[in-house]
RNA sequence: GGGCCCGUAGCUCAGCUUGGUCGGAGCGCCCGGCUGAUAACCGGGAGGUCCCGGGUUCAAAUCCCGGCGGGCCCA
């Protein structure tokens, strides 16, 4: 089944091409009220994963829903190509081991290297979104490499600029020794990393006593400026091991000398941190790193104890605080609010430099452990060990970040928190939860680290001047032209590097800042940045907020708030009036998909072994806005029912609509019924979408389906199909509720329905449209919506359940009628005919039925059901009536006799049998579709028995001629 | 250390906003059955202290507080 749906699929996406089906209808919308959408770009790093399905699955949804509600959708697809994710999957490709195997390589061959990746993999991405149905304008995406969108990107800096909110500066940030670029605060990954645990003690100058320290970078040691104690904290001299430690009273209380190995100490003082401040020590490493010496001459403030309050915690470490004001953001706080030194020691690689004296040449870690060495040497060190604790790491190729002073340029954006915070409070989210996530990322945001020191993307627009170090933001590609009187062929790097101009303060040579600019601003620019290509707008000013935006967890502080922060500084508006956010895809234990650990399935994997359509399904149906999803081939079992039983339910109105006439008068209650649920459920779903509730809008389309139409509706008009006018009646009930059944799960299965439509409604409903995607949303007819009878007919199913249980404590098969049903609750007496039919009864009693030796009670919550379960010859009769006929009728289907088809049937069986049947003749007849029944002693040929009481009756079918 | 989410039948999850029809669905398992839409399906059953402990209330899976466990994010 799930085959045959794929084949359609790949059918159906040829039809939409060669007819041009979604063009048609991008064009019918033009001039229709607009609906703001832009696409979250994702990197074009290879073939899509089952985030990316979901994630584009969710969107097709909200965009086919307002299309089919009337609206110009705004639906241009994007892709960031520029950035770390396209530059480390080169190097992966290549081989490389870090940014300086790029630079052998050759710039320019590494870029043309990530361009040809990037727009290869952009045509492998859009071809899997195709694939899965999506409608998306791909014949036109934005591409973040494209000289238009560059223009907008450098207009946002230039922007910035002219705010006064670009400047740069020097800055502890996190840096990638791999790939030897600084890091912004969005760019950390924090992730568990066992780290050096060391414990030392720094000698005080003039007293025979030590401080003890804690860090889980030795390295820094080398850098090491001051200690910071806490002014107002108690500290304690402890006489431990024959010498005199000052350390944290708390932690010396909470037991931290036991763990430093001391069994026994005596505390020999207790003071504030102030009592120690000023003191100067011995730096450990001061024979080592000579330029310490320097440094103590030049700066009394240096290799003395000092006092911080913000900094210092006595419940971390020792409490005494070992500061390098060039390697941790915090430390160079405090050293640049003392004056103290800055030095840089190590390169971009993590090496470090001549200033590291005895450990020039060494990288960081070999620097950590020779630190350790040289420490134990002098007999300086306490304890040794490591600890395993949340480490940033670089977000794209895992290594872990080294805190290293660098000159880089910034967004001032820490400024304007309250403001983003107050903006964010009008937006919505869904789920609302969310709202909180980004408000507490807005609070906290740092000023915006854009300059990033490596290749592929957005060159930072600022030309300096070599002599005088004016310098120069640049707004667009036209304005370079200007400038240099060079015509710009590829805005890029490394051409964009050659561009040089005379400085217009001192007449100096101009060359640009060789940065590029952090590939979230490209993608953080996008509403703006489009408005050329997708409107052909010039004005950047000329946007308006989005209705939407849809993505994953991530991106709260990605897109989300990198969308948000340009588009409130610049503009003091709001990208977005509302967020869908959902959670990463795992395997279906909840362990994140790894090919290190073989439970990785692909999108492509899914529909190449069932189909698109269960995918999308699963998707959407099974998570809840936010949370994660698990996924696994065993748990898509639901999803497969939904799609058989869509599938069987049309092929079933295709059938009644072959053989049938439509009937829409004299309704029988379950029709009025399903025609108020159908509509009930417009108006649900309706809701649903326009409030973003994607899967709740999927859950209640499968209830729908397989549970009030397949189960229950079909199973109970069979007997009715007998009757020619209300067959007909069936046929016009169902046609109404499929017609709109179909264009409410357009959106969801777009394809699918597509070819329900084509094969089964077109024709059906007369309908000349090409595609159902060209139909409007159904529209609720409220007087048909009858919630008294939906009430009602969920008292009955509860009734029907036990009957169904009764009958089958008692062993009375369902096609066995009985004579008679007590029901306690009497508002279902409008509903009797409806009863005698689905519980297969002569009679229904409304009254509370006493169990006894032929009533067999249940109870259930509308009260007690009794079933009659006494057996009469006419109830036999008619009972192996019914098992005859459901033979026959099996074997008429395996002989391939089509419904209309007469037959001559032919009974042999024991005297009693046959007697019995002559009382059901007629009916016998008419449920075998038999012209004529003949029975005989013995037959010839035999098609089948019938097993009935202990007795066999045999039948042979024949063709009436 | 802070914030958020999750913890419901063996598995995957609804229900929780607006306390009182639920203690539920799908899968799996056992048993039985149905079928001229169904290379399908249906019913019944077993099975849960709705993580634990308090509190509010006439009434709590649902609200509040405190734990425990899992995850994500941040520091």
């Amino acid at each position: 089944m799930l085959d045959r749906i794929r084949r359609w699929e790949e059918e159906i996406l040829n039809y939409w091409s060669e007819k041009s089906v979604y063009d048609k209808v991008k064009s019918s919308l033009k001039g229709k009220p607009v609906f703001n959408f832009i696409d979250g770009p994702p990197y074009p790093t290879g073939p899509i994963h089952l985030g990316h399905s979901w994630n584009k699955t969710l969107k097709d949804i909200v965009l086919r829903f307002w299309r089919m509600r009337g609206y110009d959708v705004v639906d241009t697809p994007g892709f960031d190509m520029h950035g770390l994710p396209i530059e480390v999957q080169v190097e992966k490709k290549l081989n490389f081991k870090s940014k300086t195997d790029v630079l052998a390589y050759g710039v320019d061959k590494f870029i043309s290297e990530c361009k040809k990746l990037a727009f290869t993999n952009v045509k492998v991405e859009t071809e899997q979104f195709r694939r899965l149905g999506v409608w998306m304008d791909w014949e036109k995406p934005y591409l973040t490499v494209d000289p238009t969108y560059i223009d907008g990107v450098w207009w946002t800096i230039k922007r910035m600029h002219n705010l006064g909110r670009l400047y740069q500066g020097w800055k502890v940030l996190g840096w990638c020794p791999r790939c030897q670029t600084v890091l912004a605060q969005h760019e950390y990954e924090y992730k568990q990393k066992r780290s050096p645990s060391l414990y030392f003690k720094v000698k005080l100058l003039d007293e025979d006593c030590y401080v003890v320290v804690w860090t889980t970078t030795p390295w820094t040691l080398i850098g090491n400026m001051v200690i910071a104690v806490h002014p107002d904290e108690k500290y304690v001299k402890v006489k431990a091991n024959g010498e005199l430690w000052i350390l944290s009273k708390y932690q010396v209380d909470s037991g931290l000398l036991k763990e430093l190995g001391v069994e026994k100490y005596e505390v020999v003082d207790e003071f504030p941190g102030r009592a120690i401040e000023g003191k100067k020590y011995v730096h450990p490493l001061l024979n080592e790193v000579p330029i310490h010496k320097e440094l103590e001459e030049k700066n009394e403030r240096c290799h003395t104890i000092i006092t911080s309050a913000e900094y210092v915690h006595v419940d971390e470490g020792t409490g005494c605080l070992h500061v390098a004001p060039s390697f941790g953001p915090e430390d160079f706080e405090i050293g640049t609010s003392l004056g103290l030194p800055l030095i840089t020691f190590v390169d971009g690689r993590g090496v470090f430099d001549k200033d590291g004296g005895y450990f020039e040449g060494k990288n960081v870690n070999e620097a950590s452990e020779l630190v350790v060495k040289v420490l134990d040497e002098k007999g300086l060190v306490v304890k040794y060990g490591t600890i395993v604790h949340e480490y940033p790491h670089c977000w794209r190729c895992k290594t872990p970040l080294i805190f290293r002073l660098t000159k880089q340029w910034f967004f001032r954006v820490k400024d304007y928190r309250d403001k983003l915070v107050k903006l964010a409070e009008e937006t919505e989210w869904i789920p609302s939860w969310a709202k909180a996530l980004f408000i507490d990322w807005l609070k906290n945001i740092e000023d915006w680290c854009i300059s990033r020191q490596r290749f592929w993307g957005t060159p930072l627009p600022i030309w300096i001047c070599e002599k005088c170090g004016y310098y120069i933001v640049v707004g667009s590609i036209k304005e370079v032209e200007e400038l240099s009187g060079k015509r710009i062929e590829d805005p890029h790097r490394p051409f964009i590097d050659k561009i040089v101009f005379k400085c217009p303060n001192c007449g100096g040579s101009m060359k640009r800042v060789p940065d590029v600019i952090d590939v979230w601003i490209d993608s953080g620019s996008v509403i703006w940045s489009v408005l050329p290509q997708v409107k052909g707008i010039s004005d950047y000013s000329k946007w308006e907020t989005l209705e939407i935006v849809l993505e994953g967890k991530d991106q709260i502080r990605g897109w989300f708030s990198a969308l948000f922060v340009l588009s409130a500084i610049l503009f003091g508006k709001l990208p977005y009036k509302r967020v869908y956010m959902h959670g990463f895809v795992t395997d279906e234990r909840g362990v994140a998909m790894h090919k290190s650990l073989g439970n990785v399935i692909l999108p492509d994997e899914v529909i190449e072994k069932y189909c698109a359509e269960i995918l999308r399904f699963y998707q959407v149906i099974s998570t809840s806005p936010g949370e994660d999803q698990r996924f696994g081939y065993g748990l898509l079992s639901r999803a497969r029912t939904y799609l058989t039983i869509f599938i069987n339910t049309y092929n079933y109105l295709s059938q009644l609509a072959k053989y049938h006439k439509e009937v829409e008068t004299d309704l029988a209650p379950e029709d009025e019924w399903l025609l108020s649920r159908i509509n009930s459920l417009i108006e649900e779903v309706t809701k649903d979408l326009e409030s973003y509730q994607i899967p709740d809008y999927a859950r209640k389309l499968y209830e729908f389906l397989v549970e009030d139409v397949s189960r229950f509706y079909i199973q109970l008009v069979r007997e009715r199909m007998r009757d020619e006018t209300e067959a007909g009646k069936v046929l016009h009930v169902l046609k109404y509720t499929l017609d709109r059944f179909l264009r409410l799960a357009a959106p969801l299965n777009p394809m699918l329905s597509e070819k329900i439509f084509i094969k089964v409604m077109k024709k059906i409903l007369g309908r000349e449209e090409d595609s159902v995607h060209m139909l409007p949303w159904p529209s609720v007819d409220k007087d048909k919506v009858r919630k008294d009878l939906e009430e009602m007919f969920n008292k009955l199913r509860e009734v029907l359940t036990a009957v169904k249980r009764l009958r089958q404590e008692v062993g009375i098969k369902a096609r066995w009628p009985c004579r008679a049903l007590y029901i306690e609750d009497k508002s279902l007496s409008p509903l009797r005919e409806v009863i005698l039919r689905a519980a297969n009864v002569k009679e229904v009693i409304f009254e509370t039925p006493r169990e006894d030796k032929y009533i067999k009670t249940c109870s259930t919550t509308v009260g007690t059901v009794g079933l009659d379960v006494k057996e009469t010859r006419e109830l036999m009769a008619e009972r192996l009536m019914r098992d005859i006929s459901r033979h026959v009728r099996a074997k008429r289907k395996e002989l391939g006799l089509r419904p209309i088809d007469r037959i001559k049937l032919y009974i042999a069986g024991e005297k009693e049998m046959l007697n019995l049947l002559n009382d059901v003749m007629d009916e016998l007849k008419e449920r075998c579709g038999a012209d004529e029944v003949v029975t005989v002693r013995e037959l010839p040929k035999v098609h089948d028995k019938v097993e009935f009481k202990g007795h066999i009756v045999q039948f042979y079918v024949e063709k009436a001629s």
